[in-house]
DNA sequence: CCGGTATTCAACCAATCGATTGAATACCGA
DNA sequence: TCGGTATTCAATCGATTGGTTGAATACCGG
C-alpha cells in the first residue's frame, strides 16, 4: 500500500486519531498511551504499529520504556492532497457558477427563475 | 462510525481517491468513471456507495444515468482537524526547542555536543 | 409493450482489521 | 542472577472490506 493511503487508513479509527491528539501535547509510553482506552495493551501496541507504519509516529527506546513520538511532517502529505482538490472543485464551482450566471444573463434575464446551482 | 472516521476511510484507498481527483474536472456517470479501472461496474458502484456515505459524493437523478457529484465541503472536516493537530504539534515542538535551548545554554555551552532534538 | 442500457441488490469469497489471550523478549534494580 | 515491568510476537476469532457473478430494478426509445 502506498504511504497517503496508510496516513488515512491510520487516521480513519477514533482511537488512533484521539491517541495523534495526545501525542501533539507530550511524548507517552505505550502503556501511558493505554490508560485512557478499554482495550488491552497489545491492542493499543498494535494501532501503535499501524500509525508507525503510516509514518505518524516514532518509537525511541529510553530502557525499557519505548516513547512515542508524533512525527508531524507526514501530515503535509495529506494537506497537500487535500488542498489540491478541494481547490480544484472550488474552482470548478466557480466555473459552473460563472456558466449559469451567462444562461441566466442570456436567456433568462425576465423570468426570474431560480437555478438550482451553488450560490457564488 | 462516525463521519471523520468515514471521509479519512473513503480515502485511503487510491481507487477511491482516483475518482475523487477526476470528479474534481468534472461530474460523471458509474460507467464513465469506471472505465480507467481493471475492475467490474459493481465494484465501482460500491466504491461510490462508499464516498457517499462518508458525503464526498452525492448522486443525482438524470434518467437512467446516476451523475456523481463532488461535495467539496465534507473535506473541511478533515482539513480542520488536520490543521488543528499539526499546528499543536508544531508549537510543541518550538516549545522543545526553547527548552533545549535553554539547556544547552545552560549547561552545555563549551562542549559542542549535538542534541537529537530537530532543527528548529 | 419490449429491448437495450445503466445501475443497484444479493450472495458469496478471500484478505485484512481490531480485538483477544498467552508466550517471548528486553531491560532495570536489588 | 532473579523478579518485576514494559513491550512485542504469535495464534486465533469475528467483523469488515474489496472483489466477483448473477439477478433485479429503472428508464428511455421505438
Amino acid at each position: 500500500m502506498d504511504e497517503l493511503s496508510r496516513v488515512f487508513a491510520a487516521l480513519a479509527d477514533p482511537t488512533r486519531r484521539d491517541m495523534v491528539a495526545r501525542l501533539t501535547e507530550a511524548d507517552a509510553t505505550v502503556s501511558e498511551l493505554a490508560v485512557p482506552y478499554d482495550v488491552s495493551i497489545q491492542a493499543v501496541s498494535k494501532h501503535l504499529k499501524v500509525l508507525e507504519d503510516a509514518g505518524l509516529v516514532t518509537r525511541t527506546r529510553d530502557a525499557q520504556r519505548r516513547p512515542v513520538h508524533l512525527e508531524a511532517e507526514v501530515f503535509d502529505l495529506m494537506t497537500k492532497w487535500i488542498e489540491r482538490y478541494q481547490q480544484r472543485a472550488e474552482q470548478r464551482y466557480q466555473r459552473l457558477d460563472a456558466v449559469l450566471d451567462e444562461l441566466n444573463a442570456a436567456d433568462n434575464n425576465r423570468t426570474g427563475n431560480n437555478r438550482k446551482g451553488r450560490a457564488s
